[in-house]
DNA sequence: GCGGATCAC
DNA sequence: TATGGTGATCCGC
């Protein structure tokens, strides 16, 4: 076919690009083939770097080649099934959004989820003093890296909604040089802001964030302008301000100045810091329509995860903006994973998570080192011993021990190799560790006798880290003692909060996949278009609208897979039959109803789902089916984005819920602040406490519901005020939550401690009889069960995706 | 579990 | 002119 030549054009235009020319049209046109070769070999003559890089190049057109031809071969009916299903996960999606943004649900009540990314500049020399700025707005603010942190401010806006205008007031240094540190700067500053000129720290905010015109006016009557006085800013009480006052501060005190963005999660929030990039700030607003008008010609590029390659994919899709990606989304859930696909989505509609996860447990740890060629097998070997070494004393502070040692080589080509062994039991000394990397080398060397091997690069690696186990015993304990003593069997998705497999369909699961793993997926599947809750399977199957319509739409699809005819559809956002119509007509039906949805048309919506004339009836349950449906969405989308807490309480009160509810769901939203703020990193889950203290609510409603349903019972520590510690069973004199989680926190450690103790001594295998590993030692991690990602490290550790959590609670 | 690849910082 | 180091994750096998 054409592909031939595509590939030709692309090879072309990759090269012209890597030299620097642009493929600006015509003239272009007259480089054929062999000139393009040419100057391929001059280039890979030149430089062995380019030619790798051509290479590598050629690697990602001949995917995206594959990738088209597979598209090719996508018949329109296989299309036009994936937009019903992509359209029912918009469905389910849409209303995550809403939930996402509590702006939208409550303007006036609920407080702007506000979370910031500043990119500080060298940040590393001043880390401390900036991050002690940072803790005073959020606490638990996340660390990304050292030039970047993330901080959910939106308590410190509602505390700062009271804060006198003293609190708020900062002086411009105005000291001599003598005195400060960097001084020169600030005087000039100063001086410039006396004269009411903008500062630099301002300059570059978007005037249609200052309609009122020149935010440093002296007689500006706004609230929220910094008032300038003399030698003091006042900032006000609004989110930009707080982060204008974040800024200021994090120049006056390290003369480096930072970039914001202000979003209503970490995905945009990360996209607007970029906006006004070196020493500026952006806001979206937490509502759909900012959002979505953010969003709309948002090249994906931008958005964090989506690389050169990707990018150029998706081009080769027609694919460039957020907009674009969304009206795709049925062609790319045939062509990508679900993971992809699951991601593309969600930056189609600009979700992101609310939650700042906490640091999580390190995977692996490496070392590598770049030189000039080496061939000589014995430097080859020595150079490894080093590495291995380097590599141990690494591990060592860090108490680390692992099963998989790896290692890469970069031949003088740039070609890259790893290669990996895994051992039965941990290894951790620079010996133990070079014994099993120098055999991986050896086979190397030998299996490109007798020629050398040209390294330009060698690594170590270490990773399979053990605490996995432990850390999920820990996990399966507190997922226990929140849950209750019981319904945890039949519910064991209440430990499994990865985001990943939310939208595995089931019929793409993996053959490999375990029948439990098939089950859950099965259960999440359908709920997920239900949104009914995981904790009552049977009873969401038997009421659920949405999933008898969305049932009977794929019946309807799979008897007209082959004829044209029109056919009766219900719409399963307003529930209502759309009578004989094309699909497409339908989906677009669909798409209108479920756009711009306000906080009235959800109600419709639901007055809809209750008139709808599906087989299960409900009467006397009516108004407790609302909640559930707005708490399953609610529920669903906290899975799905992690919605701040507060939006809990929002939700049920504008959703008018019978007062009990509502209180209850305040009370649980105290409650799983001040838990996240207390319980130790890796043994609290947050997401599965949101589920816990929603269910709270639940058993309210089903609790006078007519359904009997057995509801997980909740630890009082939740229900009640009456703490009682669910490890000692001793009621605890204080009434302080954090106290309270401290005394829980020692208690839950101790006996991990003991248990781990007992293990290690006895030796007994924790999981199933797979390992017969006797390894004497005592494990490390028995001693480092608590928080170990606090240690101040410079290497990065991202946050923890407990996986594996419902396969031990399986076993 | 392995190896290649992509991505972020 | 020559093109880094560390860590995570995904995908296909």
């Amino acid at each position: 076919m054409h592909s031939t030549k595509e590939k030709n054009d692309n090879n072309k235009d990759d090269l012209l690009l890597r030299m620097g020319l642009n493929d600006n049209k015509a003239g272009m046109e007259g480089l054929d083939k062999e000139k393009i070769n040419k100057i391929i070999m001059e280039a890979t003559r030149g430089s062995k770097f380019y030619g790798n890089e051509l290479k590598k190049e050629k690697q990602v057109n001949q995917r995206i080649e594959n990738m088209m031809q597979q598209k090719a071969q996508i018949t329109s009916q296989q299309l036009r099934k994936a937009q019903l299903q992509s359209t029912s996960n918009y469905y389910a999606r849409r209303f995550g959004v809403r939930a996402a943004m509590p702006g939208f649900i409550a303007k006036r009540l609920c407080p702007q989820l506000t979370i910031v990314p500043p990119n500080f500049d060298k940040y590393q020399a001043v880390s401390r003093e900036v991050k002690e700025i940072l803790a005073d707005y959020d606490p638990n603010f996340m660390a990304m890296s050292l030039d970047e942190a993330y901080l959910n401010i939106t308590k410190h806006l509602q505390e700062r909604q009271n804060w006198p205008e003293d609190k708020r007031k900062y002086f411009i240094k105005t000291g001599n040089s003598l005195e400060n540190d960097k001084p020169g700067e600030e005087v000039n500053k100063v001086s410039e802001q006396e004269r009411s000129i903008p500062p630099l720290l301002f300059n570059d905010i978007p005037p249609d964030l200052h309609p009122q015109g020149n935010p440093f006016q002296a007689n500006s009557e706004e609230q929220n302008n910094p008032q300038i006085l003399q030698n003091a800013i006042v900032f006000g009480t609004s989110a930009e301000e707080a982060v204008k006052e974040i800024r200021f501060r994090i120049e006056q005190k390290t003369t480096l100045t930072a970039s914001a963005g202000i979003a209503p999660n970490t995905m945009l929030a990360k996209v607007c810091s970029d906006k006004n990039k070196p020493n500026g700030q952006y806001q979206i607003l937490p509502n759909r329509e900012a959002v979505m008008d953010f969003i709309k010609d948002l090249p994906i590029r931008k958005v964090s995860g989506i690389g050169k390659v990707t990018e150029k994919m998706l081009k080769a899709l027609g694919i460039i903006t957020c907009t674009e990606l969304y009206q795709q989304r049925a062609l790319l859930s045939l062509l990508f994973s679900e993971t992809s696909w699951h991601h593309f989505l969600h930056i189609s509609l600009g979700l992101g998570s609310t939650l700042l996860a906490r640091d999580g447990d390190r995977k692996s740890m490496s070392v590598e080192r770049t030189f000039s060629e080496m061939s000589k097998a014995e430097e080859q070997y020595s150079l490894c011993q080093e590495l291995c070494s380097e590599l141990a004393q690494d591990l060592q502070k860090e108490g680390l021990k692992g099963r998989t040692v790896t290692i890469k080589l970069k031949n003088v080509n740039f070609e890259v190799k790893t290669r990996a062994s895994t051992v039965s039991s941990v290894v951790s000394t620079a010996e133990e560790i070079f014994a099993i990397a120098k055999d991986l080398l050896r086979t190397e060397i030998d299996a490109d006798f007798p020629h050398p091997l040209r390294l330009r690069l060698m690594g170590v690696r270490l990773s399979s880290f053990p605490n996995e186990d432990k850390k999920q015993q820990q996990r399966s304990i507190i997922g226990f003692l929140q849950a209750g003593n019981q319904a945890l069997s039949a519910t064991g998705h209440m430990l499994e909060k990865t985001d990943k497999d939310q939208f595995l369909k089931p019929l793409e699961m993996s053959q490999k996949k375990s029948f439990f793993d098939k089950k859950r997926s099965e259960r999440k599947w359908s709920q997920q278009d239900t949104f009914k809750c995981e904790a009552v399977d049977t009873q969401s199957l038997q009421t659920s609208d949405s999933f008898q319509v969305l049932k009977k739409m794929n019946e309807n699809l799979e008897t007209s897979e082959n004829s044209n005819k029109s056919q009766i559809f219900t719409c399963p956002s307003c529930f209502r039959e759309q009578g004989s119509i094309s699909l497409e007509a339908f989906n677009k039906h669909v798409d209108a109803c479920l756009d711009g949805p306000s906080i009235n048309e959800d109600r419709k919506m639901f007055s809809c789902s209750h008139a709808s004339s599906t087989e299960v009836n409900r009467k006397e349950n009516v108004h407790h089916s609302f909640s559930l449906h707005e708490k399953q969405d609610y529920e669903t989308h906290q899975k799905h984005s992690g919605i701040n807490s507060v939006d809990c309480a929002e939700l049920v009160e504008t959703k008018g819920n019978p007062p009990k509810a509502e209180s209850v769901g305040a009370l649980s939203d105290k409650h799983s602040k001040e838990e996240c703020a207390v319980f130790p990193r890796e043994s609290f889950n947050t997401e599965q406490h949101y589920q816990n203290s929603f269910s709270t609510v639940l058993l309210e409603d089903m609790g006078s519901s007519q359904q009997e349903s057995p509801q997980p019972y909740l630890p009082e520590v939740i229900i009640t005020q009456a703490l009682v510690c669910p490890i000692c069973n001793l009621e605890q004199k204080t009434s302080d939550l954090t106290l309270f989680n401290m005394h829980v926190d020692i208690c839950l450690n101790k006996g991990i401690i003991q248990e781990l103790r007992k293990d290690s001594l006895a030796n007994q295998p924790t999981k199933s009889t797979k390992s017969t590993d006797t390894s004497g030692q005592v494990q490390k991690t028995a001693t480092k069960t608590k928080r170990p990602g606090m240690h101040s490290s410079s290497k990065k550790v991202k946050p923890n995706s407990p996986r594996h959590t419902l396969d031990i609670f399986f076993k």
